[in-house]
DNA sequence: AAATTACGTCAATAGTACTGACATAATTTC
DNA sequence: GAAATTATGTCAGTACTATTGACGTAATTT
């Protein structure tokens, strides 16, 4: 193991510290954030046979009822192939369900039912309760403020799809800026 | 398609909104900004052939060098087989190298190479590049917070492992609280 | 000496993703 | 109306990351 048959490459046995104005704090906070963000409805997901995929479709099919494959495949920026099957199996179980679009009757129009609607809100409960929490704890009343970090560090090209958001929220500054 | 074998499910045809209080629109933006956010590193990761996983071993090993197989482990909360091969990979191509323990020669203590240390700051450089961008973007200043409201998302019973920070964070509220 | 620990490896499997190709039905264009 | 385009579905083949379970080896602890 200390024998190597390469060219060597002493070890460093610094730590890499936020050198170079790299903010290494964030970055790693982001990952373990996103890793304990995603475990709760991990949870759930199991007892479905589903996971992660299915629960990104579900999702969206509750967030923008009625929204078509294309749009699907396009926020979701996964291949036709791999939406697929995921897809398939929420039809299969009854969470999802395609109607013809009403002009284009080549579109697939996915809605959830009631079942799908149920399980999407199971899913999203735990993952609400982490956030309020952490907001109570990082000094509260600042949601309005996480929410613009978090709008801000997606592609700019991309934001497109989150204001495509059913609405609801009030006097928020995006929309139509 | 509109015919199926089904008890049948009727279509919901309104939008999920914030519903029983469920804050919908943080989780989704978690899930756009984390989705970006891993696309910067992803693009030079191809270039190599290694994918996220070789970036959060290359990641770790760098910001903790000399931590241990078993450590590493159970900072990703992965099996040791999905583990291996990545590893194995890093350490063929002279990013990571091992050595023995000096109190438990068992231990393989894992440290970063010159060419490790340049590939994981190449790495971080766009996302702390979009972090910074995303500060900039939401009211700057705000760092602390963000900060605090990122570590609150993560398991109580987990954040110790972000405490094994290599220090630098001076005045910071937490390693002790 | 025996049990435990740290690590490595092998076999088999699963979930999610990919590219590329092809088929069908519906719409649009000419 | 025929041709081209579009929306969707499907098939084949592949890759990456992950899983569980079993087994082996060396080193440490009991």
């Amino acid at each position: 193991m200390t024998d190597r048959s390469h060219p060597a490459g002493k070890p460093i046995r610094t730590a890499i510290a936020d050198e170079d104005g790299i903010d290494f704090a964030i970055i790693e906070l982001f990952f373990f954030a996103y890793r304990d963000f995603t475990s709760d409805p991990d949870q759930i997901l199991a007892d479905y046979g589903f996971g992660r995929a299915h629960h990104r479709v579900l999702h969206f099919v509750n967030r923008r009822p009625g929204l078509t494959v294309a749009e699907l495949l396009d926020v979701l920026k996964i291949t036709k192939q791999s939406l697929a099957r995921v897809l398939k199996q929420l039809i299969d179980t009854d969470h999802v369900v395609q109607l013809q679009g009403p002009r284009d009757r080549r579109q697939r129009e996915l809605y959830p039912t009631a079942r799908g609607r149920a399980l999407a809100l199971a899913l999203a409960r735990p993952q609400s309760r982490r956030i309020r929490a952490a907001l109570e704890d990082s000094g509260a009343s600042e949601r309005a403020l996480i929410e613009r970090f978090l709008e801000a560090m997606v592609n700019p090209e991309l934001r497109a799809q989150i204001d495509i958001v059913p609405a609801k929220m009030s006097g928020k500054s995006h929309g139509d800026h």
